[in-house]
DNA sequence: TGTCTTTATTTTGTATACAATATTGAAAAC
DNA sequence: GTTTTCAATATTGTATACAAAATAAAGACA
C-alpha cells in the first residue's frame, strides 16, 4: 500500500537490484535533487508525513536519507523540531567557495600532472558542446555541460576523496544557481575563462590553469553574491533567503 | 526496558535539553570514536543486534547513525548487507591528506590574515603544553594537544565550512594513528616542525606558514603510509587492514 | 480586544513487528 | 574428501505502533 510509489524512486540513472530496496538512497538523491533545485526553499521544513507522502516511502528510510543530507550539510537537524532546508547566506558560500577554490586547485594541479589524454580529449569534447549551448543560448543545456567539464577536471585529478568532496560542496553552490539570473556578458566573460582553462589544461600549464579557475571562481563570487544579497534585501531576514517558504507536494 | 544504557550515550560533553533524546547523534558520536580509536577495526561489520545491544539503543537511531558515519566516509553501506567500517588503505590515506594538506594552507593562509592576537596566543599556550607532553615523553597527552593544535589553527581560518570538513577528514586518518607507533626521532622531528609552525604563525608569516605546514603534511604522509604497509604486509589482503578481526561487546 | 491557560492536534523520536535477502550448516551427490 | 543443494537461522530493509514533545486551537479572564 505504501510502496505504490516506490518505481518512481530511484528512476534516473541508478538501477537496483533485487526489486526496489535503497529506499534510503532513492529518497536522498530525490531531496538532494530537490533541495539543490530550489523545490525545497532554504529554511524550509522538511515534513515527515509529507514527505512520506510525496516520496511514497515510510518514515524510517526517509529519516535515514534526511541524516544523510544533514551529515552533507543541505539540512539541518533541530532537536525534537525536525529537519529544514539548510540556510543559504552570502557569509556560508563565501566560506564554501573559498575552499571549493582551493581543491579546484589542486585538482587542476594534479589533473595537469595525471590526466590521461583521452580525458583531457573528453573534457576538451564537452566543452566544444558547451560552446554551442552558449551560441544557441540554451542556458539549460549550458549549465549541464559547464558543471560536467568542472566536474571532469577534478575527476581528472584522480582522486576519489576530493571528487567526492567537491560533488558535496557543489550542491551546496549549485542551488544559489538556481536563483541567479545569468547575464549576458558575464555570460561571455565565463566562456572567455573556459576557453583560457581548457587552452591551460590542454597545455598541462598547471600554474596557470590554477590562475584561471581562481579567476574563474572569483567571478562566480561576485555573481552569486550578487544575487544572494538582492534576494535577502528583498525578503525578511538579512542574510538569508526565504526561510518561511514551504515547498508543498511539488 | 531498552532505554536502561541510554545514561551512557552522549556522556562525553554534550547535553540534551529534556530527557534523553537525539539518539541518532549520541549512537553516531560513540560508534565514530570506537572508529577513530579502532576498537572498530577497519572492514568490520557493524552487527545491528550487536550494536543495540552495546549503545543501548533501539535500531532506528543506531541505523540512523551509521548513515550519518556513512556520508561522512567512515562507513560503507552494501545493499542488504549493512554496515562495514571502511576499509583504510594507503591510496585512500595518501588521496585524504592531499586534499588536507591544501586545507591546511588555506587555514594557514586565512589564519595569519584573520585569527586575533588572543587566538593565536591560546594556540601558543598548547604549542607549550605540547612541548611539554613531549619532555615528559607522555605520549597519549601530546597526541592529544597535537591534534588541538592543529584544529585550533584551522578554526582560527574563521571559516566554519573548512573547520567541519577537516575535521571530517582528519577523522579518516586519525585511525591509522592508533596503528602506528611513534619512532623517538619522528617524535623529536614533529616537535622541531612545530616549532617552526609556531613561529610562523606567530609572525604571520603565510608563505612560510603553509609551507611548513606542508612538510610536517608530508612527514605525517610518509609515517603513515609506512605504518599501514607494515601492517598491509603482515596480513592477509594486500592493501587493506584487519578485514576480518570484528569488535565484540568491549 | 488582547493575552494567558489549557486542551486538542500534529509532529517528531523511538521501539518493535513484519518481510525479504543473505548466511550458515547439514545432508546428499559426486 | 569435496562440492552441491536445500532447509534453518540470522540479518537487514521497511513499515507501523507507541510515547513525548511541539504546535495549533479554543476558551477564560482582564
Amino acid at each position: 500500500m505504501q510502496n505504490d510509489e516506490v518505481g518512481l524512486i530511484g528512476g534516473r540513472s541508478e538501477v537496483y537490484s533485487g526489486g526496489a530496496r535503497m529506499l534510503n538512497a532513492a529518497a536522498a538523491e530525490r531531496l538532494r535533487e530537490m533541495i539543490v533545485h530550489g523545490s525545497l526553499a532554504p529554511g524550509a521544513r522538511l515534513n515527515e508525513r509529507e514527505l512520506t507522502a510525496l516520496l511514497g516511502v515510510s518514515r524510517t528510510p526517509l529519516r535515514e536519507a534526511t541524516r544523510m543530507l544533514a551529515s552533507e550539510g543541505l539540512v539541518d537537524l533541530l532537536p525534537n523540531r525536525g529537519a529544514r532546508v539548510a540556510a543559504l547566506n552570502v557569509e556560508t558560500v563565501r566560506h564554501t567557495l573559498a575552499v571549493m577554490g582551493v581543491l579546484e586547485a589542486l585538482a587542476g594541479e594534479l589533473a595537469c600532472a595525471n590526466a590521461s589524454d583521452t580525458a583531457i580529449a573528453e573534457i576538451r569534447a564537452t566543452h566544444y558542446e558547451m560552446l554551442a549551448d552558449h551560441a544557441r543560448r540554451d542556458l539549460d543545456s549550458y549549465f549541464k555541460r559547464n558543471q560536467a567539464v568542472h566536474l571532469m577536471i577534478i575527476d581528472a585529478a584522480g582522486n576519489p576523496v576530493l571528487s567526492q568532496l567537491y560533488r558535496s560542496l557543489n550542491d551546496q553552490v549549485r542551488r544559489v544557481r538556481y536563483m541567479a539570473n545569468l547575464s549576458q556578458s558575464r555570460w561571455d566573460q565565463a566562456i572567455a575563462e573556459h576557453n583560457d582553462i581548457m587552452d591551460a589544461l590542454g597545455k598541462r600549464d598547471a600554474t596557470r590553469l590554477k590562475v584561471m579557475l581562481a579567476d574563474h571562481l572569483a567571478h562566480k563570487l561576485t555573481v552569486v553574491s550578487q544575487a544572494l544579497t538582492a534576494i535577502a534585501n528583498s525578503a525578511s531576514a538579512p542574510g538569508e533567503v526565504d526561510t518561511k517558504t514551504k515547498a508543498r507536494k511539488a
